[in-house]
DNA sequence: ATGCCGTGGAAACCACGA
């Protein structure tokens, strides 16, 4: 079972390389984040006819999250993180399909940092951490995957020391992200390749991509009960060379089927 | 070191992203 988390950057603006990559890529399971569309402008004709049901959760202009699978139709569970219901941005949505249960999220930049939305940001990764405790402690399989936002180590940032004032890569936020890891989670990425330099973004100007200045910031986090089922994990980083990329790059893991 | 680019939405610029 192959399973894919890309931030689009837009749904609608990157639909021909979306249904490119589907085609060439043929994952089972896809979380997307950063739709940028409003419930009823999500391309859902396009994505069936490419063999994909979906659920997903638009807002104007910004944010956005959906759940593609092929096959069955992931049954949603919920479609907001729990833990603040003034926090009305589509940022969340969970769902069960294929015997797993998967939670795609976007989680918010922060920068500027210190200020209002840095605080947001670390308040949301509290509200994860909190619910991950539970979905960690139920007997289902779990992956919780999508745009953290969080560039975890040095070793993810093609120059740490630029970084150290972002909000991507502040201490609090490394700190949060590693007592989330904590809590039993596995860096499926990380977990395969420990060594390797890799990113899954790249700014669209500098040139970063051919510079390959980038960031590891789209992550796959895996439940105990999925350690010996993760068979690949990599990123198909050419799909960030097309014409009208996004800036992120998909991500994906092959997990052996129970 | 930096929104230099890309997108949406409103209004021919600005907010926002990482």
């Amino acid at each position: 079972m192959k399973i894919a988390t890309y931030n689009v950057n837009s749904v609608n603006a990157r639909l021909p390389v979306l249904l490119r990559w589907l085609e060439e890529s043929k994952p089972d399971v896809v979380c997307l984040q950063e739709l940028k569309a409003v419930q009823d402008n999500f391309p859902g004709q396009a994505i069936e006819d490419a063999g994909y049901h979906a659920i997903w959760h638009g807002q104007k202009s910004w944010n956005g999250v959906a759940i593609l699978s092929r096959g069955e139709k992931a049954e949603e569970v919920c479609r907001a993180l729990p833990g603040d219901p003034e926090d009305l941005h589509s940022r969340y949505i969970e769902a069960m399909v294929g015997g797993l249960h998967i939670a795609c999220l976007y989680l918010p930049n922060g920068n500027p940092a210190p200020g209002p939305k840095f605080d947001y940001k670390l308040r949301w990764l509290d509200r994860l951490t909190a619910h991950a405790a539970g979905l960690i402690k139920s007997d289902m399989p779990v992956v919780m995957t999508g745009d953290y936002n969080v560039i975890p180590t040095d070793k993810d940032v093609y120059k740490p020391e630029r970084w150290v004032d972002d909000a991507l890569f502040r201490p609090e936020t490394r700190a949060a992200f590693k007592s989330l890891m904590a809590q039993g989670w596995t860096d499926a990425i990380r977990k395969l390749h420990p060594d390797e330099t890799i990113y899954t973004f790249w700014d669209y100007f500098r040139n970063a991509y051919s510079r390959d200045a980038g960031l590891r910031i789209d992550h796959f986090l895996l439940s105990p009960q999925l350690d010996n089922r993760l068979l690949a994990a990599g990123v198909d980083r050419h799909v960030r060379g097309w014409e009208k990329s996004s800036d992120h790059a998909p991500v994906w893991i092959e997990l052996a089927s129970k």
